[in-house]
DNA sequence: TATGAATGAGTCTTCATTCAT
DNA sequence: GATGAATGAAGACTCATTCAT
């Protein structure tokens, strides 16, 4: 492991190795973690699954990898929206469609999370995705206290329940929503809107 | 051949397969079908692993019990309600609630399908789960459309989308539900209908 | 084990022993010892596996039992034939007939016998098929040798090579040979004789 | 996938595997298929278990692969003989020669073939052993039949019983013969001649 | 005699991983 | 970077056998 460039910010290597996760992502999020092997990612991309292993250390270190890219990108943009300066109800609304966005542009990689993160976490290595969970509570139960306070959102809400139906509904959006499909994640997202904000408005 | 009675029916042996299929269930809930080894169960039983198969055929065998079982109870439940004589609004309340009370009791055979159906479903064996799958969808569907022909919902509703929001809402919430925990499962429904309906009605 | 009857010979149980020795006999033949399991029999009779350890120590003395029994009887018959007062040729041809006729009448011994005595041997509780299988070697090289000096057999045969060419056409025989079907055991014995006196007759 | 080389016919890779083979023939001729694990295999190819599932998919595939190479071969002669210009007689003393030189060359394969066929015919994946003895049968048959038509074989034979004679004395040599022993191969098949040939001339 | 539950040793197979070439 | 061979640990499943009831 004498590397005197690390292979995961090296240019060169990079679109090789963006190239094997972006394969295995596709499998992990079909299959589950556990039901890919190695040889299913290796023969996927035409080479020998002892051959991965010039790319990445185990199979661990690439959802690894998946997870931790994704989640660095998704959650930079719910800090700009904070930070912004929308009105509590458009930030709510923005919230909701960067949401749908993700699931339209990194379909593999919410999957993954979805269906894997519980028992990823379950290792000291993930301990990182709890607070990742930990994170998008906040932002949502925020986004929500605003509207609250903002006297935009009924406030009989109970907001811990809220957030949770909020957060369920979309993203296991990404179970059924398929990218080309008759609805676009746009469409899926006004729609949901529109019953959530109607179901939850003062 | 010579039996006279299948053990799978027999009401005296049932019971420690009973007992064994729950010991299965919490696992596969907890750690999912793969991640949950035949001698995780037999261990968790008290017994040796290999002494499982005195009781089923296959590791197999024992999530298809667990769900067909299940799913027999739930679909009984809307079968019922949609034969019942309650007003559409009335009907649509019932099925969430039943559904939060499912989760409430039978929060590993929920979870199991919740986590396990989508990968189970591509084998022939368990081909019945996509038969279920629809017949869920047909059951929300009937409810959703009685609603807007009653003029109780909505008409401007995209009834296949909305039908996702509710079903993925309240299945999911079965990975964070906690029996005995701070709101009871009726709580959960209440809440949850209160958003709903006010987004949805007409 | 502190019995006071033998069940191998008390006429009471022999009944239900004889019994389930025939069904597993049956199977062995069929499938092979090792590829017949102990539930596989039971099955067959109706009852559950660990029942035949009432009457059996094991598996393996099933067979023993079996092929003990037969060989018994089988070399009972070639003493009489060594011992009667036919001509050498006579006594050849008895001998092949009397062999056909335990293909005929003791089907499943002789295949059990024919397939599986070369592993078998291999263990000591079965060194005495080693026993079997010279004194049947004698028998016959005696039935030839007699023939040869009477005049009747040709002087310049191999009796060794002769001897295993009968008795592995004889005995194979069972595998193709169906009690009742076109060919009675009889016949074709006749026709084997046709051809091999034929052609060791001097 | 990507490659661009069946392991199972490239000739480089193709030498382990015809040793591997070459192992697992040698046990499964002497203890059986069923009675020979998998480990036995590779002990003796002084690897570890596993590993053969580096060459092949499964035990049985093993089988399959050994029968299928030596039965590919053994009718390529049987064609031979068919197709060439000898006269009748000689045809049929070729086909014996033949034979027993099979037995010599592959004594594992002839061992396996005469010793599991039965049973693993039992399979879809062996069905093709059943073809190859309606082959045999068919060779044989036009062997004798050529024989008879031309008036050097008896006119009163039952061929289908001849052929099966044969059959069974040529092959069953096998379990008694050894390579290097006092008798050669192509004494035994003389003698086999000599006695066969003088028992069905007409 | 038979049942039903269990044992314990073993069998085939899988798979992430390593490493010499 | 990739191959091909192998490791080693584990996994599902089998099966002869035991034994309390």
């Amino acid at each position: 492991m004498a590397q005197t460039t690390d292979p995961a910010t090296n240019p060169v290597t990079n679109s090789r190795r963006a190239e094997l996760l972006a394969i295995a992502a596709r499998l992990f999020a079909e299959k589950g973690f556990k039901n890919t092997t190695v040889r299913d990612i290796a023969d996927a991309a035409g080479i020998l699954s002892g051959s991965l292993y010039h790319h990445f250390d185990s199979k661990e270190s690439m959802v690894d990898e998946i997870l931790r890219t994704f989640q660095e990108e998704l959650f930079g943009q719910y800090d700009e929206i904070l930070a912004g300066d929308l009105d509590p109800r458009a930030k709510l609304e923005r919230a909701v469609v960067v949401s749908f966005e993700a699931i339209d542009k990194h379909r593999d990689e919410v999957a993954i999370f979805q269906n894997e993160a519980a028992h990823l976490l379950t290792f000291d290595r993930f301990a990182y995705l709890a607070d990742r969970n930990q994170q998008s509570r906040e932002v949502w139960l925020t986004l929500l206290r605003n509207g609250v306070d903002a006297g935009v959102l009924r406030d009989d809400l109970d907001l811990e329940l809220t957030y949770r139906f909020i957060r369920d509904t979309v993203w296991v959006a990404v179970s059924w929503y398929r990218p080309g499909g008759r609805r676009t994640h746009t469409e899926i997202a006004r729609q949901y809107l529109s019953i959530l904000l109607e179901g939850i408005r003062s």
